[in-house]
DNA sequence: AGAATACATTCATGAAAGCGAATATGGATA
DNA sequence: TATCCATATTCGCTTTCATGAATGTATTCT
């Protein structure tokens, strides 16, 4: 049976992607970088978590293909692929009842922008804090 | 911090969507389905899987809300609560590299048919040999 | 009522993934 | 060259999840 075939090979690609997704450490990371550009200590600084942790989770995301790493001097900014994966998250934020706006406002929506964390730039540090 | 706290809850929440879709099987379950409506013997007849195997999978889909189901005799029907679900699993497999026709013409088209399977309606099994 | 059929649920196990600790690499500065 | 800092990788443990086996429940038919 062919369509039988073709229907399991292809949910099992589909199913790649959204095991990639399925982690609230990748969708925050992703949400955080959104259509900016950041390096690992911005994502230390806003996300709270060890930069090994984060160094795995960037890991799985760039050996799927999701994010592309570019060097500067001792730096390392990550960016989205594809911005069409933001898309993907908000439209699955919006399954669960949650709306475009409340996942816009948590996305980053620099293009672009040199990462402007606590480390890099500490001048925005003071920014954070409530 | 509100605003990490806001994205670490925002981000657990969406991924509870990707982690229920990140089983081959489930997409392959929901591609069935798709715009129509499916018994489990159909399921069964048309995925080649044992029934116990697929009612695991048609509960968790059940309790997450994505799947809604109707008694008519001995026999349970599903369908999508949302056909939304079919849009993001288009939009996944996009990302993947996988045209939208490619899941189109594995998605079963019908709006709320009845259940065709080779045990309710045993006339349609020859269509499915090549 | 009893048997048969369609489906649901529970339980156990094995594989995979998350996550922490430790360590390695690579560029910059002195 | 030596050292520091940003980042990457490996290892190991723990937990989670997928899957199979067995069993339970609801409905129809005789």
């Amino acid at each position: 049976m062919k369509a039988n075939m073709d229907i399991l090979i292809l949910s099992e690609r589909i199913a790649q992607i959204f095991q990639l997704l399925s982690s609230p450490a990748r969708i925050a990371i992703l949400l955080t970088i959104g259509r900016g550009e950041a390096c690992v200590c911005h994502l230390e600084a806003v996300l709270g978590w060890r930069q090994a942790y984060l160094s795995q989770h960037l890991m799985t995301l760039r050996k799927a293909g999701l994010l592309q790493d570019r060097r500067e001097g001792r730096y390392v900014y990550y960016r989205l692929r594809d911005e069409a994966v933001l898309a993907l998250v908000g439209q699955a934020a919006e399954l669960n009842g949650i709306t475009p706006q409340n996942v816009d406002a948590l996305t980053n929506p620099n293009p672009h922008t040199r990462c402007e964390c606590p480390h890099c730039a500490p001048q925005f540090t003071a920014l954070l804090q409530p």
